[in-house]
DNA sequence: CTGAAAGCGCTAACAG
DNA sequence: CTGTTAGCGCTTTCAG
């Protein structure tokens, strides 16, 4: 009687025998259309309350053209980072009724335009999160990924708004903290190289060097995660600077630990700086200081400008550029006497 | 010319036309139906690639009363154990073709009903991780949900399977193990109340009581973040207890920086003990002892329980239980002299 | 081996 | 105000 459509599933077509109507006025009488005589609209609504019927979202998705869902293309998902942009992303979109479609490329950049484009079919709009791809590749992408919203990641093809964190402002602003409790000898822990923030950075501490020759920069290869910070002490000590910028909190924390094990004291031997200011930042020991991004806040804005571009709006300021704001804790301190480096 | 249909996108209607053969060829084709002819399937896919012809998923759902996507409903996006899981989940699904979509209920359980409704009707199946909506009402709209996976929680309706951490033994471990070190006056920093593996810790706590009556146990509220535990230290040092079992590695975290603060020694003056084994877990000062939990897995675990399902396999061992394994660290010790409760 | 046609579940013109 | 009809884009019988 009551499911007889082909999938099993109760559909529009047994709500309208129910209440003798045909399956045009169930439609909208769902739709809250109120060109509907009451009383029929009443039978439709008490059918579709008895048969428990649900409309069926794929069948209105054909028929309208739209999904209410958004999709999101991240590196990795284990990125505190990420999560927050995807959190942020998820929770300004559910206020407008839509849901998001999550895909990880596990850092396999090769995989992303492919991820990028099934993720784009099935939703009304993507996100693209710090994609690792070639700026050519990016290019040749984009307008086929319409509606797009890129993040920290700008492409020359036209009518994609980018949000980006200025990760260079915010290193500078680490390393003139540094300097200004006395540091001369700085170390860079760098990212992972394909990362575009990672170049970012890198081109903030060019203008940090500009401005301050007489300080030196040491450049450590890196990475972006704990393990990458632990494994670096030596890289770090070696270095005999006295002033750590570490690519990000992660990086900072895990070395932060490694040095704990080796009884350098931090700030008293060697001062540490992270970026992102995540969460666990106030909470490591010491303290640390940060340059910290408004990530959440990032991922609301994404959907509001993915939203505008859904609707077509008009749209006088798409994309946005985010200034770290300097969050100086514990981990940072004035400089000793100069230290000598201790190879070997 | 190439953009006919309705929705400006290229459509399967446009490479037939292309290629001179009827959307049913072209539909075989795509899918690698081998009963067409060669030359004409190569024509087909050469006016495929030149319009670059992608299908469009929805009309395919619709047609095969499938989506190749799954949802998975969280109480907290957050939470480092949701992230966990959605990742583990996210990764499995990937390797199968899948796609996962989240809805992030925001700890407001009067909506996950609906919420998982709205996700499962999108997808092919759903994951409903540690709902906190009450019993009867998990049981009343589980069946409606198949197929359905439960994780950290039961429920009485029939072929769900349910993935559970035993908590209750887990706690049960660092209880154990803060006695053997010679405490004796012991403390439980509580998770959120409606939280079901709140209540397994409970459980265990109980069993450990009713086997070692010398031993005090403390119950403090608490809940299940930083703050709870950075918050509870003036309650933790009235009770005088010197092992503080947290709910969790965020409120060990917490309740640490918090004991930092006021110059209590750890573990010289109290042990801490954390639960989950979070990847920030080794790198606190001190490191931190807990009970791990292997939560990426569970999310595999999961998706193979919930592709099960899908496909309609028999299923011998539906569900499962996960044993925490105890990770002794540094911030448990010998207990010191006894101390007096310092009330006021 | 291929095309015509039906149908997945829904919405929206278009008649009446 | 309501029913009929024609799609949305795709897969899949069923003839040929």
């Amino acid at each position: 009687m009551a499911r007889k459509s082909a999938t099993g599933r109760i559909g529009i077509a047994d709500v309208a025998v129910k209440a003798g109507v045909s399956h045009a006025t169930v439609s909208r009488v769902m739709n809250g259309n109120f060109t509907v005589d009451p009383d029929i609209a009443a039978r439709v609504r008490a059918a579709a309350v008895e048969l428990k019927y649900q409309p069926n979202p794929v069948g209105r998705s054909l028929a309208l053209g739209k999904t209410d869902t958004i999709g999101i293309v991240v590196p990795d998902l284990a990125n505190p980072t990420f999560q927050a942009i995807l959190r942020g992303l998820s929770r300004a979109a559910a206020e407008d009724g839509y849901r998001v479609l999550i895909a990880d490329s596990f850092e396999v950049s090769s995989e992303e335009a492919i991820l990028a484009g099934e993720a784009r079919r099935r939703c009304d709009g993507l996100v693209l999160c710090a994609p690792r791809m070639s700026d050519a590749e990016l290019e040749e992408i984009a307008p086929s990924l319409h509606p797009l919203v890129l993040i920290n990641r700008t492409t020359a093809a036209a009518g994609i708004p980018s949000l980006v964190v200025d990760y260079g402002q915010g290193v500078q602003d680490l390393a003139e903290h540094l300097v200004g409790l006395g540091h001369t000898r700085l170390a860079f822990l760098a990212g992972p190289a394909g990362s575009a923030s990672n170049g970012l950075r890198l081109e903030g501490l060019e203008a940090f060097k500009a401005r301050h020759p007489q300080v030196d920069v040491t450049m450590l290869d890196g990475g972006s995660d704990f393990d990458t910070g632990h494994g670096a002490v030596d890289s770090v000590l070696a270095s005999g600077a006295t002033g750590i910028l570490a690519f990000n909190d992660l990086v900072a924390m895990g070395l932060m630990s490694g040095l704990h094990e080796r009884g350098v004291d931090v700030p008293g031997d060697i001062s540490v700086t992270g970026f992102d200011d995540i969460p666990f930042a106030r909470y490591t020991t010491p303290t640390l200081t940060t340059a910290a991004v408004p990530i959440a806040e990032l991922g609301g804005q994404a959907w509001r400008e993915l939203r505008a571009l859904i609707r077509k709006e008009d749209h006088d300021a798409p994309g946005g550029r985010y200034q770290p704001r300097l969050e100086i804790r514990a981990s940072s301190g004035p400089a000793k006497a100069p230290r000598t480096a201790t190879h070997g």
